[in-house]
DNA sequence: AACGCATACAACCGCGGGGGG
DNA sequence: ACCCCCCGCGGTTGTATGCGT
């Protein structure tokens, strides 16, 4: 609906301002010009992530450290996935709020490629409405969003029954439902980080090995056993059990009942789901990777690079029920 | 065409926590 | 113990766009 924010002319006389009153080093508010976009970013290329104060200094913008972390999680940083949630992320959405509660930056961990902001704005413009749209038409005085209900199935109204794993996936992976908001400026980040990517590894042939997780942020001063593929599994919610060090996921923090969470994996995953599992995601990693050095456009639209197993939703859906509930 | 409303999303603000001096 | 700085989070506001009248 929204067209991304780009090249208005309102947005360049701001700059124009913004540099008029560069002299009193006052701090610019409001919207991101593409210039100060492409300050960032090529700052963020060069120096990697550190103090954002000196970050917003030595790039050269007249913004607060604040503003400029805010904007590279929020915008610039290439694993940010954008569009339109699909179903199958609401479904999802609704289910981790059920657990969580309004804890955004923990429900968006789980949900790789967006982030805390987007999952809450469209928690507060989109679900809340349908959520009360539904539990209005509801005869069940009961407006809970207990996950193991039935209700909540009913509120998940107009919402694919998640019996169909597969069609989950494949509308998840639907690469119509991707806008390409940025995508130059992801395209030149992820070209030229992808020139630094090690790729070397034990994880199988011409793998590559991505520092921090194949959805995060490179980090510098990571060196090839630090390194995680906590985006591609961190939704699961636990440790997998398998090469601790490598699989670094973290746990639905601050659970009323710990011992139940640190159990999940262990006792309902054989070690054959989790090398299916671990398989799969990291030939994400790979096809995304891939993707993204032939250009990042191509990441989503390959119909074929993301297969349908690879995000066992029905899987996590299941796991996440199991989890304690919140008050 | 003009206006107002609804929607989606970007960005800001205030607060609290953690670490260092 | 205190202060300062930085970071991250959640709540809220601001604004561009779409759409109906």
């Amino acid at each position: 609906m929204r067209k991304p924010i780009g090249g208005a002319n309102e947005l360049n006389s701001m700059m124009s301002n913004a540099n008029v009153t560069t002299t009193t080093m006052k701090m610019r508010k409001g919207l991101w010009s593409p210039e100060e976009d492409e300050k960032l970013m090529n700052y963020m290329i060069t120096n990697g992530q550190g103090c954002w104060s000196d970050i917003a200094r030595n790039a050269g913008l007249q913004r607060c450290g604040k503003s400029c972390r805010l904007r590279w999680i929020n915008y610039l940083r290439p694993d940010v996935k954008r569009g339109a949630f699909s179903p199958q992320e609401e479904e999802l959405i609704v289910h981790l709020h059920s657990l969580l509660g309004n804890r955004w930056s923990q429900i968006a961990t789980r949900l790789p490629g967006r982030t805390d902001n987007e999952i809450k704005n469209f928690w507060n413009s989109t679900v809340k409405k349908r959520l009360k749209k539904s539990s209005s038409n509801s005869s069940s005085p009961n407006t809970s969003l207990d996950s193991s209900s039935s209700e909540h199935r009913d509120i998940m109204g107009g919402l694919m029954s998640m019996q169909d794993s597969s069609t989950f996936a494949a509308m998840y992976m639907d690469s119509s439902q991707r806008s390409s908001t940025s995508s130059s400026l992801q395209a030149i980040y992820m070209n030229q980080t992808m020139e630094r990517l090690p790729l070397t590894g034990d994880h199988g042939p011409n793998m590559p090995i991505l520092n921090a997780s194949c959805y995060g942020t490179p980090q510098v001063g990571m060196d090839d056993n630090e390194i995680s593929y906590q985006g591609c599994y961190q939704i699961f919610g636990g440790d997998l059990g398998l090469e601790d060090e490598m699989f670094n996921i973290p746990p639905l923090e601050n659970m009323t009942n710990n011992n139940s969470t640190q159990g999940i994996k262990r006792e309902n995953l054989d070690d054959t789901n989790n090398s299916m599992i671990i398989t799969n995601n990291m030939n994400q990693c790979y096809n995304k990777v891939q993707a993204i050095t032939e250009g990042f456009e191509n990441c989503w639209e390959g119909e074929d690079e993301l297969k349908v197993e690879e995000w066992d939703f029905e899987e996590l859906m299941r796991e996440s029920s199991m989890f304690p509930s919140f008050d």
